[in-house]
DNA sequence: TTGTAGGCGTTATCAT
DNA sequence: ATGATAACGCCTACAA
C-alpha cells in the first residue's frame, strides 16, 4: 500500500489551540505578533507549538495570506559565467534569503519569458531574481512595469523602470588598464570573449569592452583586442615578443585564463618580468595561476549581498521600485604577473 | 501607496468556470486530466483559460491536493564538492523536475537537520534530494524510516533503509589504478585530498581510496597516497623523478590538479611520457591542463539523471522506498597524459 | 458527461 | 487580550 496516496500532514494550528486551550486564531496571532498577547497565553501556545513539533502549512498560508514565504531565482546557461562565481553567488543568497524567513526557488534560463510570467503570476513567489540579463533580454521587456518586484542581475541596453544591480565592468576594463599603463606599458593587448558569448549579448562584455577602450583613449595608447580560444591574432602578438617599435605591451584576459598563461610561458616570457599581465576573473582562479594574477575580481557574493538587500527592501516597502541602477564596486588586487612598480618615467627602448 | 499591500491575484479557476459557462470543479477536471471531458467543454474551458491567462494558485493546490509540487534539494558547501559538478548537477536536475511538472527549492548545507525536518514537515516539498551525505551524517538519521522521501547522493555509513544513489568512486579507482598497471607502472603515487576535506568525512574520499588500494593489492603494486596541497611527501616523489628501484611510478590525481601538473613540468618531467598522469576530475578540468588528462570523471549530469528517475519513480509509486543503493557507473577516458600503450613485459631498469 | 458542496489550514475582520 | 467566522482557490467525493 503506497503510504504516498494521501499527504502525511502534522499538526495543525487547530491542534496547537486544542492543546493549549486557546481559539486558533489566537496562535496565528501568537506567530505573527501581529496583536499583544497575555504572557501567559504565549508561553502555553510556545509550549503546545514544541510539544507538537508543530509547522505551519506554507500552502495554507500563501493562500490566506499575501505573501509566498518564496523568491524565484533565474540561473544563467552555466556557460555564461563561469560555475564557481555562479555558485558563490547562488549560496550566498539562499543562505541570506533564510535568514530574511523566505525559501528559495531555482529555475533555469531555459525557461525563458513563458517561464519568467509563470513566475510573476502571483501565487509562485513574492520576488524574482533574475540573472545575466542580455542587453535585448524579453525578460526585461516582460518584467518592465509590471506589478511585481524583479531584480535583474546585469543591465539591459534600456534599464529604465527595472531594477537591476550588477558588477562595475567598466571600471573594472579602466582600472585593469590604468594599473597597465602605470608600469609604462604604451600597448595593450585584450584576449576578449569567445565569438560564441559575444553572440549571446550578455552585456557585461560591451560594458568591460568599453572600459579597456575608454581607459587606453584618456591614456592614448593603442588596444588590440582579440578573441578567445588562444589562437590567430593574440598568439601572433605574443610570437611578435609583444613589443611593437620597441613599446612595452600590456596584457589583459577575460578568458580563457589557463591557456593564456600557458601560451605566454611557451613564448618563453616571464610573466611579470617581461611582461605584465593583467586578468579579470575569480580570486580563485587568480590565485591559482603559476604566476598569481594581478586582477579585478567580479566579486559575486558582494553582489548577491546588494541584491538580496535590495529585494527585501522592495518587499517591505522601504525601496521603491524601478529607476535603479546599481553597480558593484570594482577592485584590483595585485599580485605577482605586474611588476610591483613603474619604471622610470619613458625609459624604455631596449 | 505600496501596491504590495495587497497580493496580486490573478485570475481564479471560478472566473474561467464562469467564462466557459462550466462549474468550477469542471475547470478542475480538466486540469487533472481525471475524468473524462466532452470534446466541446474541454475546448471551451482552454479557450477561457488561454483568454484569462490563467494560472492555477499553487498554494490552494497544495492546501486541497496532497502535493505540493515542489522537490527541495539540499546542496553542500560548495568547498566540498567543486562548483562546475555541482552546477552541473543543479541544472540537470531542475530541467528534469520541470519537465516532471515540479519545482525546486534550493537549500544549503547550513541549514543541518533542522533544516532537513522542516523539509520533510509535509507542507513544504513532496521529496528532498540531499547531496554529499557524509559517513555519519544526523540527516541520514533523520531520514531514516521516515514516511517521506529522501534521496541522497553520496552513501553514509550505514546505508539501510534508505534512498541512496552516488558515482561509483571505488570503480573509479580501480579504474585509474589498473590502467597505469597496464602501462607498466610498478609503483602508484597518490596526490589525495587535504586533511581538512578529509575530516569533514565525506565518504567519497574513503570509498575512492578503497579502490585504488584494492585494485593496487590485486596487482601487487605499492601506493604512495600524498595529500593536497602539492608539497612535502608528493613533491618529493617527483623529486626523486618518481622513480625507485628503477621501477616507474604512475600518478594520481584527485585534487590541485593545476598545481600538480605545474609540479611535474617543474621537475622538467614530460607528462604522457616519462610519466603516466591520471587524475579524478571534470572533463573540462581533464581537457584545460597543457596535457590533457586521461581520467574518470564523476559524470553529474548522469548522477543527476538518475537521482531524478529514482525521486520521481518514488513519488507516483512505481518504486519503493529503502533498501536501494545505485552506484553510477565509473569510465576512463584516455588523452594525452598517459601514454598510448603498454610497453612490452618487463622491460625496464634505465 | 457534468454540477454541488464540503473541506484543506491560514489570515484577518468583526466582535466582545 | 481573546474568540468566532468569513474568505482564500482548489480538489474530490457524492449526486444526477
Amino acid at each position: 500500500m503506497a503510504s504516498s496516496r494521501t499527504a502525511r500532514r502534522g499538526p495543525t494550528s487547530k491542534d496547537v489551540a486544542r492543546r493549549a486551550g486557546v481559539s486558533q486564531s489566537t496562535v496565528s496571532y501568537v506567530m505573527s505578533g501581529k496583536r499583544s498577547i497575555s504572557a501567559d497565553t504565549l508561553r502555553r501556545v510556545e509550549d503546545a507549538m514544541a510539544a507538537l513539533d508543530y509547522q505551519p502549512h506554507v500552502g495554507a498560508r500563501s493562500l490566506a495570506g499575501s505573501r509566498t514565504g518564496t523568491i524565484a531565482v533565474v540561473m544563467p546557461f552555466v556557460s555564461a559565467v563561469g560555475a564557481q562565481s555562479l555558485m558563490a553567488f547562488v549560496e550566498e543568497f539562499v543562505v541570506a534569503a533564510r535568514q530574511h524567513g523566505s525559501d528559495v526557488l531555482l529555475v533555469t534560463a531555459e525557461e525563458g519569458v513563458e517561464g519568467l510570467r509563470r513566475l510573476t503570476g502571483g501565487s509562485v513567489c513574492d520576488a524574482a531574481l533574475v540573472m545575466q540579463v542580455a542587453s535585448h533580454d524579453e525578460r526585461a521587456e516582460a518584467a518592465r512595469g509590471l506589478d511585481f518586484p524583479v531584480m535583474f542581475i546585469g543591465v539591459p541596453e534600456d534599464p529604465a523602470g527595472l531594477d537591476c544591480i550588477d558588477f562595475d565592468f567598466a571600471a573594472g576594463g579602466r582600472l585593469l588598464v590604468d594599473e597597465l599603463v602605470a608600469l609604462g606599458n604604451r600597448r595593450i593587448s585584450v584576449l576578449g570573449w569567445s565569438a560564441e558569448l559575444v553572440a549571446q549579448g550578455y552585456n557585461y562584455i560591451d560594458r568591460f569592452s568599453r572600459g579597456v577602450h575608454e581607459a587606453a583613449a584618456a591614456h592614448r595608447v593603442p588596444v588590440d583586442w582579440h578573441r578567445a580560444p588562444v589562437e590567430g591574432g593574440f598568439l601572433e602578438t605574443l610570437e611578435q615578443g609583444l613589443h611593437r617599435d620597441g613599446e612595452r605591451t600590456g596584457v589583459v584576459l577575460t578568458s580563457a585564463v589557463p591557456a593564456a598563461m600557458r601560451a605566454l610561458a611557451a613564448q618563453g616570457m616571464h610573466t611579470g618580468g617581461d611582461v605584465d599581465v593583467v586578468a579579470l576573473c575569480t580570486e580563485a582562479e587568480a590565485e591559482e595561476q603559476a604566476v598569481p594574477l594581478t586582477a579585478v575580481s567580479t566579486q559575486p557574493r558582494d553582489v548577491s549581498r546588494r541584491a538580496t538587500e535590495r529585494i527585501f527592501a522592495l518587499l517591505d516597502g522601504s525601496a521603491t521600485p524601478g529607476e535603479r541602477l546599481e553597480l558593484v564596486d570594482a577592485g584590483l588586487v595585485r599580485r605577482r604577473s605586474t611588476r610591483r612598480s613603474a619604471p622610470g618615467p619613458a625609459s624604455d627602448a631596449r
